[in-house]
RNA sequence: GCGGAUGUGGUGAAAUUGGUAGACACGCCAGACUUAGGAUCUGGUGCCUUUGGCAUGGGGGUUCGAGUCCCUUCAUCCGCACCA
């Protein structure tokens, strides 16, 4: 037998690969594109673990797989390089994050080189590189020069929105802003430009707010709501408190019904859109004005519940009300204050976990438009400020909350529909009929809704409304490694872009990377950048991590262009992703925020798709799987596991799992990774000191962590990839477990013999393959064709091993059939199918060769055996010619003997042939 | 609480989408070659009271036929969470 010297073999083709220039695409082709792209990783200083590679190994098989089907693919890989971990070390020893960066990338890029994936070097991209992050400074101006026009349903250059104004103030304009306020042209021409800036502000999709935002005291910035997990930072898990900044903010919500949308048209799992589709949660309603009793004020909410609008007993608004301050009665103030500074100062994590309600009377009342009846108004923090209108009109007939807190503090509950008892709790039902509602008594809550509305439309004091959930989201960050804001400040307080020419704004040196004594973010630290010759200010923020990878996409088609983020035309002939492949925990963010780009950039021009990645796949998370070993807690004696009878006498301990193989662990190497301590081990009858698995996360500390290098140094690459495929489907969740690699092992040693002799030389004949052999091939090839397609790759593996098994079996070594073979392989175990390929004597790469082709003809039998039958029950086995019509099938199966024998004296009242499945006879 | 998924041998899993459940692999058992290796090869391996019967979390239903479709229930995982 031959020798798989998977070392050699590896290391050969990825130099080969790599001087060839072998992955690059073709920039602009006649041949149909594929892009396959992964969700680019941060290179952290940890380097990739067996995890990692998963979804990369998914891409690629299937770019390799697309590449040997005639199509011309991009398959890219790249860095998103900005983040906290490089920073926070830079604080701690003062060496510059880029320099950190730098280092961890190249060791990402030598783990992958040896895992032989197809990444084209020609995109390599960082998103910390100045070339980069002038196009994401680009955008970022772009947003800031456009507002969105409602009735166009688009983007629009500001310039054009100034000319409205000057024209007609903002009457006619129609645009997703937050300004309520009505102002003419001549108004808009008296004001100073500060003043126009200021409202212009309003309006841009990059704009600067007072806004609440989530502080972290503990990394000295702000975090979006998508950085905050169950009230604490997601990147180090320190506590975060609300408070409020001025800040830059996205207009995302102009594009919240779009994104929600568009999401029909998308291959995405229905978890991923359901998780989108909530995270915009959009909901019809209307919005209601409530007078207040004794001011002209009026106190407006949004409800999706119009038709209980006669139910209505009290009114609650957010703690942080403005209309709290005017509304209060003087003998309600000091109660008010209280609460209102009780509020502020609990805690995310604290009102979470709250679910009492709480609250106090302000004093005031609101009146009913509908009957005039006078409700009192309180305050209370399950009414949040940062939804709707931050106040509800409340019906505790009709809604939980409002039925719990009516109840807590004895306000009154009027029952409007005929359902539900008021002792017990409200009733929701839309079907129940309306009650002591005036006009809308009879009707079911459906019909009362639309009647509600008109009624309120008309009299001028309510209309349908549509309210996201969706907030706008927070742009920047007061931290050093991120983009710099391209905006700076003229002396009289104007904001403006920077000139396009002048980017890239790159980011200063300074001293220190924490925040500056005076308060300032880090970048105040840069003296002689922050102020300009004209006297005008730079802007001090840096963008969040969230920049850089929601376009990263678009610049991989032309990653060094200087013109603009990608050649037109290019991007016309790439896009759109045609698969993305990545993790679950980006769901909500930069998926969202790169098709939020795409559709702003779609809208300027600038890109030509609306969406950007057609279809969707989250690999799952691979867990550890760690080995645990008990030591008695008196002797301190280390038992093997199968001895241990009372579990309560010991206490577990992890042992690191590169010396456990089945259970069992190396004693020896047990001693010598423990060297420093002594052990009394006890070992089973056999001899063995056997450990139990755990299945938990992959970390250093519990010793489960498997390095890809060692696999890949122990295994070879080829087994590597194959062997993470042939796991369990890409999309599950699952530990990693190495002891079952040594069966993809021996199948590629196997795949290894068919075409060499002993002496590793071609053992290949020219001989015709056989009907039998050709059957084999062809089985194979659908398996694998279909797996692929389907991404169950998993499904492919077995499907390789059976056709190896067979041909050994056979000792078939015909060209015939080993040519293709060795194609078909070639995604999954590149290497060793290149190194085949070479030595059948093809002078080119495997990556020219073509994907053998389907033919059914060889898979098509003489005669079936058929499986029969009776009454559901297998009863017995009848062969039939293929070609036999289903009564020539009937006629041979009654005649059967068994099937006689069972059929004996009873009607036969069915007969259903499914052809080459199954015939079943009912009697 | 709401939303989304998933439940198949000792283990990872497969099942052409309604047609012989458990392919393939690990593990385990037996044997061969050999001498000690975490090697290679061969055979066996869902369960039982074995001419047969029972098995895809549990219970019902549709069907000649259900792992697959419908209803119901339980369990696990993930996401969101006082959203008016």
């Amino acid at each position: 037998m031959g020798t798989y010297d998977f070392q050699h073999i590896e290391k050969k083709w990825q130099a080969a690969w790599k001087a060839r220039r072998s992955f690059v695409a073709e920039p602009l082709s006649d041949k149909p594109k594929y892009y396959a792209l992964d969700m680019f990783p941060y290179p952290s200083g940890a380097g990739l673990h067996v995890g990692h590679p998963l979804g990369y190994i998914a891409t690629d098989i299937v770019a390799r797989y697309k590449r040997v089907q005639g199509y011309n693919v991009l398959h890219p890989m790249g860095f998103d390089s900005f983040g906290l971990p490089a920073e926070q070390y830079a604080i701690e020893t003062g060496i510059h994050p880029a320099i950190t960066t730098e280092k961890n990338i190249t060791r990402y890029l030598e783990q992958m080189a040896n895992l032989g994936f197809h990444h084209d070097p020609d995109a390599l991209l960082s998103t910390a590189e100045p070339g980069y992050y002038k196009w994401t400074q680009w955008i970022f101006i772009q947003l800031f020069e456009h507002w969105y026009d409602k009735q166009a349903e688009k983007a629009r250059p500001v310039s054009e929105l100034v000319e409205l104004f000057a024209a007609n103030g903002n009457h006619s304009v129609k645009a997703a802003s937050s300004y309520r306020k009505r102002f003419s042209a001549a108004d808009w021409a008296a004001m100073t430009p500060a003043m126009q800036s200021d409202l212009l502000m309003h309006y841009r999709l990059a704009f600067l707010a007072d806004a609440s935002v989530n502080w972290c005291p503990a990394l000295g910035t702000v975090l979006a709501n998508e950085e905050v997990k169950d009230g604490k930072s997601e990147r180090g898990g320190h506590p975060v408190e609300r408070r409020k900044m001025k800040q830059w903010m996205l207009r995302i919500t102009a594009y919240s019904d779009r994104l929600l949308a568009d999401l029909d048209q998308l291959d995405w799992t229905d978890s991923l859109k359901a998780m989108q589709t909530h995270w915009i949660g959009r909901s019809e309603g209307a919005h209601v004005e409530f007078a207040v009793k004794g001011s002209n004020q009026t106190l407006e909410v949004f409800t999706t519940r119009p038709d209980t609008l006669f139910g209505v007993t009290f009114m609650v608004v957010a703690p942080e009300h403005p209309i709290v301050k005017s509304i209060t009665t003087p003998a309600q103030q000091g109660e008010v204050d209280q609460y209102v500074v009780w509020a502020a100062n609990r805690s995310e994590v604290d009102r979470m976990a709250d679910t009492n309600k709480t609250g106090v009377f302000t004093g005031g009342y609101a009146i009913n438009p509908v009957n005039q009846r006078e409700v009192p108004v309180w305050i209370s923090d399950y009414v949040v400020i940062s939804y709707g209108t931050g106040a509800i009109m409340a019906v505790p007939s009709g809604d939980q909350r409002d039925w719990e807190f009516a109840r807590k503090f004895g306000i009154d509950i009027l029952q409007i529909t005929n359902e539900g008892n008021m002792e017990e709790g409200p009733c929701d039902s839309k079907d129940a009929r309306m009650i002591n509602s005036g006009f809308l008594d009879g009707m079911t809550g459906h019909e009362a809704i639309r009647a509600m509305v008109q009624w309120l439309e008309e009299k001028g004091i309510g209309q349908q409304e549509i309210t996201y959930r969706q907030r706008d989201v927070i742009w920047s960050r007061q931290r050093y490694w991120g983009e710099p804001t391209p905006i700076v400040y003229t002396p009289e307080g104007v904001a403006k872009a920077m000139p396009i020419s002048e980017l890239p704004l790159t980011l200063p040196e300074i001293d220190q990377y924490k925040p500056s004594p005076d308060g300032l973010p880090p970048l105040g630290r840069a003296k002689g950048w922050i102020t300009l010759p004209d006297g005008s200010t730079r802007d001090l923020n840096t963008m969040p991590g969230l920049a850089g990878s929601s376009w990263y996409f678009l610049r991989y088609v032309d990653a060094a262009s200087t013109e603009s983020f990608a050649d037109p035309a290019k991007l016309a002939y790439w896009l759109p992703v045609d698969l993305y492949v990545g993790g679950t925990e980006h769901a909500v963010g930069h998926l969202m925020y790169s098709r939020f780009w795409t559709k702003f950039l779609y809208d300027i021009g600038q890109c030509p798709v609306n969406e950007p990645f057609k279809k969707l796949v989250n690999q799952g998370m691979i867990q550890g799987t760690s080995q645990m070993m008990y030591r008695h807690k008196q002797t301190n004696e280390l038992v093997s596991a199968d001895l241990v009878d009372n579990e309560e006498e010991y206490v577990q301990l992890h042992v690191n799992v590169s010396l456990v193989r089945n259970g069992v662990m190396n004693v020896e190497g047990f001693k010598a990774w423990r060297s420093q301590e002594s052990h009394v081990i006890r070992l089973n009858e056999q001899g063995e000191f056997r450990t139990v698995p755990m299945v938990e996360k992959m970390s250093k500390s519990k010793y489960n962590t498997v390095d890809p290098d060692e696999i890949c140094r122990e295994f070879g690459a080829d087994t590597m990839r194959m062997y993470e495929m042939f796991l369990g489907p890409i999309d599950i969740a699952k530990p990693w477990n190495t002891d079952g690699i040594t069966g993809v092992h021996s199948f590629l040693k196997r795949f290894w013999n068919l075409y060499v002799d002993n002496d590793n030389r071609l053992a290949v004949t020219g001989e015709e393959a056989t009907a039998e052999e050709l059957k084999l091939l062809h089985q194979c090839i659908k398996q694998v064709q279909d797996g692929i397609e389907r991404l169950a790759f998993n499904t492919c593996v077995p499907a390789y091993m059976v056709l190896v098994k067979e041909l050994t079996r056979l000792g078939c070594r015909k060209r015939q059939v080993l040519e293709p073979l060795a194609v078909m392989l070639s995604p999954f175990a590149p290497h060793i199918s290149e190194e085949l390929w070479e030595m059948l004597g093809h002078p080119r790469s495997i990556l020219e060769a073509r994907f053998p082709v389907l033919n059914e003809e060889y898979l098509r039998e003489d005669s079936i055996e058929l499986p029969v039958q009776i009454n559901g029950k297998l009863r017995s086995k009848v062969v039939v010619p293929a070609d036999a019509d289903d009564d020539a099938v009937k006629a041979i199966i009654m005649a059967d003997e068994k099937v006689l024998q069972w059929t004996e004296g009873k009607e036969v009242k069915k007969f259903i042939v499914v052809k080459g499945r199954m015939v079943n006879v009912v009697a």
